[in-house]
DNA sequence: GTCTATACTAAGATAGAC
DNA sequence: GTCTATCTTAGTATAGAC
């Protein structure tokens, strides 16, 4: 059981190691659902026979929870980069509320498979909803955040706190939908154009 | 085949209609996907057996299909509704565009449950395609608005017109995902939050 | 690390009775 | 409008050889 992440030259036999299975799932997860697709789907994807994948991972469950968990922890990760900044002025609430917002589109980019997935998730599951309340407590944090950077002024956040960090976070998660790299709009450049849209606007 | 959509009293012996069908598997379809939603599902939800579904429809395809052709109508009328504006003036292609934000966050709370099918759509099907395809051109038909809003000037689109126009329609779009009837927020006050952000952005 | 073979379960759909 | 019974295919997972 190889548990390298990106071992630089792997050694022994050629292969598939687990992080090939787990990125041939995330993909086929995302295309047909985690419900939909067959252990049989992801081994055809590599190649190999059903029984292979079973040598790498324990169950099919156990693949998604590999996934969850990656992109929970990096969105974590971005949340308590910007938690850091401890701000006193109307400014630098704002500041924090840019930086969280650059933090979350960079690993939207980053770990593009693993965060379809999770912004995907149903919770039918107890794994998944287990993934969703981590998530929960995620937004939660964002919320308080943004409530904060309300209380201390300069933010017009139309008297519906929740429902305005819902809308914004809604258009920064939706990049998911289309973002594909090699475009020509790399992440600071997406990140600058949420962050004036958010800021300042459409209008002139 | 009582094919009323809404029979004010039911002739005949009681029991589900072709649109308890639809209902319910739009909502399993949502909740789980549609390929991983087998029809002993839907005859669960519903209290019957398997094959009483087949009395409605001919295969699981069609109840899919007419969820898809419900939402497609609805984001098409709201369309033709913004473009039969005709503006001329800067502030008539603001206007316009207006109308046709609001529009479409009234059909999507109007249709939350195909509208949410739609919306999830992979791709994975002829069917699934085809009706990826009607959406291609209604976003392609808005971008056309957008583009001509911002030839007009007025509107500070940020050099990539095309990025624009997908995240703030990806803010509209992601209302599907937490709006509930019942909430404290109406769709005239959503439509209002949303028109607010995407024109004038949240700093004072 | 991968294979074939197999056990067991559930899927989509049809036939024909009530 | 719904039922039971059935056909056929495909799912997850395991056993044990190479």
């Amino acid at each position: 059981m190889s548990t390298t992440v990106h071992s630089p030259a792997r050694r022994g036999r050629p292969g598939n190691d687990r992080a090939d299975v787990v990125a041939a799932a995330v993909a086929l997860f995302n295309q047909h659902g985690y419900e939909a697709t067959s252990v049989g789907m992801i081994a055809e994807r590599l190649g190999v026979s059903k029984s292979a994948i079973y040598h790498h991972v324990a169950s099919k469950e156990e693949l998604l929870k590999q996934a969850l968990d990656r992109a929970l922890s990096s969105l974590e990760s971005a949340l308590v980069s910007a938690q850091a900044q401890n701000p006193q002025t109307p400014e630098e609430h704002l500041q924090q509320l840019e930086t969280l917002i650059r933090a979350t589109v960079d690993v939207l980019i980053d770990e593009l498979p693993s965060a379809t997935l999770l912004l995907r998730l149903r919770g039918n599951t107890e794994l998944e909803r287990a993934a969703l309340d981590r998530r929960r407590k995620f937004d939660h944090a964002v919320a308080r955040m943004v409530a904060a950077a309300a209380d201390a002024g300069d933010l017009a956040w139309r008297s519906d706190t929740r429902a305005t960090t819902r809308l914004v976070f809604g258009m920064i998660n939706s990049i998911i939908e289309w973002y594909r790299p090699g475009g020509s709009l790399g992440p600071k450049q997406l990140g600058d154009l949420v962050v004036a849209i958010v800021f300042e606007g459409l209008r002139h």
